[in-house]
DNA sequence: ATGCCAACTTAGATTATGTCTAAGGTGAGA
DNA sequence: TCTCACCTTAGACATAATCTAAGTTGGCAT
């Protein structure tokens, strides 16, 4: 997507196309890996050390407010993010913590009678299991490369 | 369930059934609305004095580790626990954040062909609207009662 | 029975993550 | 050109989680 289009998406919901908050969205709908809050701080500074860390984070919620992104629901103690294009699952693997998009499909509601009132927006699938990497392994040697650090008690 | 039901629990996964740890363990399977770390100290200390911060979130570990325990996937910063029992879906309201069960009704898995080499362990559904408290409001004021407290950047 | 050792607990320090404060910058419209 | 709401910023602060180093406990080998 180009500069401008971004800049419409942006200005459509009332919010200022700077500098600053082109370039958090311009970031993170190049990155579907559900980046968090730090590494896009990391990355948008890296780029334009002008960017601070507050400023990222008001924008970030600032987006989301705005429907542009999404905060997504993991785990982990650290918010991801990920800018609303099309609709995904995902799959959280059980093994090392990764999360993957999985292609979307519709998936059945709850029944009404099981809802109540409740007004229903959207319904995702959280999929768990091993990835690609740590399905081979199945329950060998506890964690992959870059994962979690997962460092239980080991004491002294 | 009876004290000695969580004692062989426990035991039957290789952990000690310590006072600590069954006062946790036991805590998580009389609250089903999903308490956050914080909330599980405060009131297992509160019962008991003698239980410290480090050995509630060291117990924590080692039973969502030995799959008594579920930490379950939310936007929130603290992570939150779910003694699994039945399964169950997860409602999470846009407005006020709360997070609900829904009653367990099987999903359809994603095509073999969209999960690769994959091993898939169990699918949950997140569903997203607005909980029954919130659904009448639609969109009039911001926030209810107790939630997230979500003072966007108010300034001066 | 005793001593060992791994599992466990603990208070407090430390790290990681996110939010707030107070001040200043920017630009569209009066 | 003034103004005011919107925006950015550095750094202080708050919150959530983990680590450290020391002590406790209990099963078990001797």
């Amino acid at each position: 997507m180009d500069a401008a289009a971004i800049r419409e998406k942006l200005e459509a919901t009332g919010l200022r196309c700077t500098p600053q908050r082109y370039t958090v969205m311009s970031f993170l709908m190049a990155h579907h890996d559900h980046p968090t809050a730090a590494e896009i701080f990391a990355a948008v500074n890296t780029a334009d050390p002008r960017l601070s860390r507050a400023t990222t984070y008001n924008n970030l919620r600032d987006l989301v407010e705005a429907g542009l992104v999404r905060e997504v629901a993991t785990e982990g103690r650290a918010a991801r993010y990920d800018a609303t294009g099309e609709q995904h699952h995902h799959f959280i693997c059980d093994r090392c913590g990764k999360m993957e998009d999985i292609p979307w499909h519709p998936v059945p509601s709850p029944t009404a009678n099981a809802l109540g009132k409740r007004v229903v927006r959207e319904c995702e699938l959280i999929i768990r299991g091993l990835c690609t990497q740590c399905a081979p392994h199945r329950r060998t040697t506890p964690k992959p490369p870059t994962s979690k650090p997962s460092n239980h008690r080991s004491h002294n």
